[in-house]
DNA sequence: GCCCAATGGCTCGCTGTCATACCTTTGGAG
DNA sequence: CTCCAAAGGTATGACAGCGAGCCATTGGGC
């Protein structure tokens, strides 16, 4: 066998203003920073996320330039969510090998997640938060549905406790989400959708772990199809 | 709910030396580059990486001072990983919470890599590579014995096919193994591991994802009790 | 016996990133 | 009305990390 290329893969994904970029489109994308909403202030994002505040600003004003966000100066000013943020732009091409790559590792983390948050005892706090996403997708219009779709998964995820695996679950739906807006978004698939997010959150509140399991393996079942099926 | 601190986390873990030392580190202690074996060469290492070569050598040299490899120069020469090599020698002291959160990652990529590795058509020489992996840790020492159980369990990660899956399983297997360092390892205990090994794999091999991910979880939760007993 | 390709070892100037400090704007509290 | 706390905006000097190039060493092939 020869040296597997994952242990040597590349330290840092791009230089620090690059991943910042990608950390804050990723808060506004998958529905962590709604529309209308204030990010932290400079001053204490900067320190969160470890970068200096120089940095940040740069990959902020980016975010503005692309339309994501605004600032406002004063008290009670910030940097506010857009309420229409711009549409996916597809990036490059995608190869079959990293499609692949991206459904494994989300489908392992996500029936995952949805198993062990089933399985843990979970507080007054966490059921209501799974209840109000399950809510807001349900809702949601055609326009909003993948940033509350997103939004509900991360939930589940959250509610196992581990922040390591909510942060490698949110990474990958970033990748999942960019391979999605390449094809169409229909009512019917979304219908069934929320069938199933129902049955989802419903496994979990119920503390059934293996049902939960099933639920989301079905659910992603669909889409990972989908997706083969259109960009293959 | 608060804002989820999981996606706000900090962009870079260290500077590029830190992590360039922590992913040579790994690919030695989680027996991916045996001893004897020698690492690809600077400029190789330093591009897959990507990383400078300049920041590379910083990090080898680390690693020479350390006692890990060894550096000779000429051509058929290179970076040699040391045949005996340094104990590990324990960092911080635990908190709870990172325990947790580690183990849980844990549980969610290795049951869910040894499923999905049950579940796919495995080639013959990913066949056998598990079964050398698992001869290799049957047949360990004490001493060696975590680092042939963690190439094991990389070798299943990398039955997926997916890098991504292997990547994040590789990084929380650094944690739980630096976790394991500071508790004793004892040939009864070992002994048990090996016939779970056998398990585990018989049912990748045999195509039976069920079985698998059964197997890894009981597998798994000897270790976790262990861990949960000793640290907290 | 010589050569040379492949490797580790080293230096230099450029750019990105950082920490720190200070300026400007804003709106509520007093 | 005035003040000021909290937020974004700006400037500067130090340093880490980079690319590129060159040097030194070694062992096998010719």
């Amino acid at each position: 066998m020869p040296l597997p290329a994952a242990l040597f893969r590349p330290v840092r994904a791009g230089n620090a203003f690059e991943e910042t970029v990608e950390r804050l489109v990723q808060a506004v994308r998958l529905g962590v920073v709604p529309p209308g909403e204030r990010l932290p202030a400079e001053r204490e994002l900067a320190t969160r996320l470890g970068v200096s505040r120089v940095t940040l600003r740069e990959a902020i004003r980016s975010l503005r330039d692309a339309g994501y966000v605004e600032s406002r100066r004063g008290r009670y000013g910030g940097t506010f969510v857009n309420a229409s943020l711009p549409v996916a732009r597809p990036g490059r091409p995608v190869e079959a090998a990293g499609l692949l790559d991206a459904l494994t590792l989300r489908a392992v983390l996500e029936t995952g997640a949805a198993e062990c948050a089933a399985g843990r005892a979970l507080g007054p706090a966490e059921r209501r938060n799974l209840r109000a996403r399950l809510a807001e997708c349900s809702a949601a219009s055609l326009e909003d549905y993948r940033r509350k779709d997103s939004r509900l998964h991360l939930a589940i995820a959250e509610a196992t406790g581990s922040a390591s695996l909510t942060a490698a679950l949110a990474d990958v739906r970033m990748r999942v989400n960019e391979l999605l807006d390449r094809i169409p978004l229909l009512p019917p698939n979304l219908a069934h959708s929320n069938d199933q997010h129902e049955l989802v959150v419903g496994r979990i509140l119920d503390g059934d772990p293996d049902g939960a399991r099933r639920a989301v393996s079905e659910h992603l079942a669909g889409t990972a199809a989908l997706l083969r099926g259109f960009l293959s």
